[in-house]
DNA sequence: CCCGCACTTGACAACGTTGTCCAGGCTCTA
DNA sequence: TAGAGCCTGGACAACGTTGTCAAGTGCGGG
């Protein structure tokens, strides 16, 4: 009997099969099948053996090949903008719960907020067959997705909507809760507030801005652009920025932060100066309650978010949800010191 | 001809395969495969007509299938406690970009601090043939991981030691770090020290006791039971302890916490008395130094830990590093301020 | 003009699992 | 005791890919 091919290089030590355990207990390779499954049809005594044998042999079902003949994975992609950021985790962590709910696993990457890192991170989880993707948008082009769409992946965005795509979306109301922080600020009696925040391009960063805008003209006050920082958020610029908007003739009295790494670097240069200036900060900090004083912030529930587009993803795959549908869960203002300073004139 | 075979059951919309490729370009299975893979050998005349037919398709390749016939997957586990504790996020990112630098996904998931957990995902995880796992673990058994080490499963633990089994292991140096930290409080003139920490059983926990231990031993001072709570840690045992060995006759005058989330908690109660308490703690919280006073603490490097463990797993899939060993990071005394406050006697 | 060579291409088996279907043995009833 | 029906177990194909191997093509040199 010639050998026509030869196994392929593998880094696994060849490990057994269920026709290696069919052969030491002495059944056909069905049986072995139906005892790993739990499927009846299996007298106690042929179980035990069967069982046996492959506790004897260490054997586990290869997945790959259930995979490949079932064409369902019971698992589920999520792509996120940086592992490290602590508003990824809850999010994350909300998303791996509703699948484990379904029985499904998580498989996770970062995009580092890479476009083209994101396109290849989703379409090697497509690859992998993955029944859903949940993605946190890092590009504004979601139009490479459309073929998996269309052969049957649900998808759900979070925090930023899908570009170029219809498609599920969860967000945060992120122009209602800047309007809100902001006319929070207002309401103290504060007139000249700045406004930090990221590149606008990003969407949650233009719709905080909009809100921004939305809440001073409310108030009717005219915005002047020496109030207004739309840069990138490492921490010099943004001191720069900060330090700018306070000196001058007339500073600004209060600062609206457009989100937590912004926050981080605006608390700091406000504990180095002796005016007082009032802060409101999108997005909640671990310790915040603990500062002096406590920074008032506009909470976003990133667990909420992460819970809601899961489910919506299965909702796709069970088939109840079929029309995409773009889903704003509210904020919270939560004061606690910082954005109820009055204006020091 | 009679269909013996029904498709199974898929959410997939059947998907377009290397065959229906291979018959809308008129070209064999295997000029398809050719070309998906960047093989050599296919005039450019021919890549171009079956590029053409990928496109029009929306053909992707199945990696399902391509794992089963190569036998290696690209990419490892992990399995962590808490994906949500911030100090797990850049712990975990780090063995992403490690993973990314060799070409393998990172698939993961949360023990919840829940030993059958962890086991049900580990196992998982190798069903689904990950190269290598990286395990933080939760339980203090892992002999069933055996069979599956011994089948060529690489395996790195992480934070804690493998339980029963001789593994790899990356740790911080645990027991140096508290000790370093609580001989910073005898220098600076407390006797009186509270430690606060996790139960025992957990090795990390155990591991700053001794340290704590190690510390007043070197300074001659007798630990009173009353200073130690190694309980559970939730807020409100942890606010209970601390309050008492803060009140009575000859309260501590300062404490030593042994993770961050009691930190948390010490914090809050330290800030509501009026007389001041030192404090060191175990890892590092983001702000600490914005406090007042700033938060003295003794960090781990969890990037290095993670990038560490991932290094050395990618050592073992190459077949590099055989001999499982014991890898300890140095920890790093940040001092800030509230564990140089002198003892309020 | 034919042979050998390089190069391109495709047929086929195999990876490990599960769905289908049939065979054989058993029990139960008439 | 024969026939019907049930239950258990196994043979076999198929999932989509890749490795092997051989066939086909065209070209240049002897």
């Amino acid at each position: 009997m010639p050998e026509t091919q030869r196994r392929p290089e593998s880094r696994y030590g060849n490990r057994p099969t269920m026709k290696d355990v069919a052969a030491r207990a002495g059944v056909g390779l069905k049986t072995v099948s139906r005892v790993v499954n739990g499927e009846p049809g299996v007298t106690p005594e042929t179980e035990r053996r069967v069982q046996e044998a492959i506790d004897a042999l260490g054997f586990r079902r290869n997945d790959s090949a259930r995979v490949l003949r079932k064409g369902s994975t019971a698992s589920i992609g999520l792509v996120l903008e940086d592992l490290a950021d602590p508003f990824y985790g809850p999010l994350s962590r909300a998303v791996e719960e509703v699948a484990r709910a379904h029985g499904a696993l998580l498989i996770n990457g970062s995009s580092a907020e890479d476009p083209d890192r994101e396109q290849e991170l989703a379409l090697a989880l497509c690859a992998r067959r993955v029944d859903g993707l949940v993605v946190i948008p890092a590009g504004d082009d979601h139009r490479y997705l459309e073929p998996e769409i269309k052969a049957g992946v649900a998808t759900v965005f979070v925090d930023r909507p899908a570009g170029q795509i219809d498609a599920d979306c969860v967000l945060s109301d992120n122009f209602g809760g800047a309007r809100e922080g902001v006319t929070h600020l207002v309401s103290h009696g504060h007139r000249r507030i700045g406004f930090i925040g990221d590149m606008p391009r990003i969407h949650t960063a233009a719709e905080r801005l909009r809100g921004y805008r939305a809440a001073m003209e409310d108030a009717g006050i005219p915005v002047e652009d020496a109030w207004m920082s739309l840069g990138a958020t490492d921490p010099l610029r943004v001191r720069r920025a900060a330090e700018e908007m306070l000196s001058g003739p007339a500073p600004v009295t209060a600062i609206f932060s457009g989100n937590n790494r912004v926050t981080v670097t605006v608390i700091r240069v406000l504990a180095e100066r002796a005016r007082p200036v009032a802060l409101v900060a999108f997005d909640d900090l671990e310790l915040a309650d603990l500062l002096q004083p406590g920074v008032t912030v506009v909470a976003q529930d990133a667990a909420a978010l992460g819970r809601t587009a899961a489910e919506r993803l299965f909702g796709q795959l069970d088939g109840t949800l079929i029309t995409p549908e773009r889903i704003e869960l509210p904020t919270r203002l939560v004061t606690r010191g910082s954005g109820e300073l009055p204006p020091a004139d």
